[in-house]
DNA sequence: CCTAACTTGTAGACAGTGTCAACTCATGTA
DNA sequence: TACATGAGTTGACACTGTCTACAAGTTAGG
């Protein structure tokens, strides 16, 4: 029954000493550490069991801290949601630019779609947290989409380099349809592949798990930056 | 302070003969009545203030019922919202259909897009509901996504009749592919239009309005429904 | 060194939620 | 007439977010 900042330390092992440490941490153990803790905490509910199982209280008992402690740090459930949210955004804009430019823009290109599907598929919930619309209110919250201007801005970064390699002449309100246009066919792919209503249609396996990369090969055509295969269909119809 | 199923009966106007009497034997109107009252209701609170905000207790309240009378109808919260996402998607479904055939074909499917596009952007927050992913689990819900199914026939269909007024061949297979491509690309465009990181993105009204038109002739275009317009990116380079 | 302010955590309360169990009560039927 | 059943009610329980009050610990300033 005793509850106090010590435990939270030791629950934590930011005093190392002990073996059953539970999760990763920083070293320093200032104030931040409840706050961090509770941002790792409330992550890892996400994670496991989706946006709807997180509360505070399960967070702070999983702590070992009083229900009301997260409050010192938080003004609102939403401010943990919004910052758990802020740092997702920061992760999939980091996954965006992961992959190391080549000289061969069209494999950077696929490499980067790639890198997209990645990030929602094996994060699924997480993905769904910061794409599927039931965010804390953004006017409130405002540094937690600067990830997705990140994000965007990776976007729009390929396409001027792909327009300049061509040789063709943009504009920022050209560069930006195409990047619209990229992110939601990438959108649609994921979202599709991980719906429950996928499930209920009775798709062979390789239709169901080869259609995203025909999905990005027909994006990557649209571009320019891929050729259609000669087996594609309708490639006639397309120039007639 | 009086609650009766009187009052439910009289507030949906289901018997509508005599409001005041007693009506000593009506027709059966008895047992349907809270619980299509339950789902009505139920859909309304969706509607206007989204998933989240569903309470079974509200419902009541709102009905002028007990706190338990929902659950004479529905063993549990997640039943009524089944129901709930059960009749959105059969909603979708109709009016993904709803559009007369023609004998253009390629105006029959942009019909069908903008249908789509038109259902989600007009009822957010029930598009929200039926392709959010936070369905109750489909295992217990069977008839819950037969909309879905109902939906993905209706593309079957169209793409079906592409294929066969044009002479090429195909099988289940191209058509599945081709449909979860429409699917997906249908999709990512309106979760991106009403997606809240879009309005971090400082795009011009036009390129934000323009692009779902824009992005749906892209799909005309792959499907060769539609042609490539002359000022359109990269139509040289992608025969090439 | 003492005091006052601030920080950080605790404890208790309140209203809201889903759900279980027991109750009433009218109705239909053996 | 007695009994069973269905529909609605009431009351409870455990859970949630959030408010308020309170108790330690730390720090600053005289």
């Amino acid at each position: 029954m005793i509850h106090n900042v010590r435990d939270v330390r030791f629950a934590f092992s930011i005093t190392e000493s002990v073996p059953p440490a539970m999760t990763p941490d920083a070293d320093q153990p200032s104030r931040l550490d409840l706050r961090e803790a509770c941002i790792t905490e409330a992550t890892a509910i996400i994670e496991s069991r989706g946006i709807e199982s997180l509360s505070l209280r399960e967070v702070a008992r999983r702590l070992g801290v009083s229900h009301q402690a997260p409050y010192r740090h938080f003004p609102s459930r939403d401010h943990v949601l919004a910052e758990v949210i802020r740092r997702s955004f920061a992760e999939f804009a980091a996954a965006l630019n992961a992959p190391p430019q080549t000289d061969n823009i069209g494999a950077d290109a696929l490499a980067m779609g790639m890198a997209y599907v990645h990030f929602a598929l094996s994060r699924p919930l997480q993905y769904r947290l910061i794409f599927g619309g039931a965010l804390p209110d953004p006017q409130r919250h405002g540094e937690m989409l600067q990830g997705a201007r990140a994000a965007f801005g990776v976007l729009q970064t390929l396409l001027n380099r792909i327009f300049t390699e061509r040789g063709q002449p943009f504009d920022r309100e050209t560069i930006n349809r195409e990047a619209l246009f990229i992110w939601s066919s990438l959108h649609g792919i994921v979202s599709l592949m991980r719906s429950d209503a996928l499930d209920t249609l009775e798709l062979s396996p390789e239709t169901r798990n080869g259609f995203a990369m025909t999905a990005l090969q027909r994006v990557g055509i649209a571009l320019g930056v891929a050729q259609a295969p000669p087996s594609a269909p309708h490639s006639k119809e397309m120039e007639r």
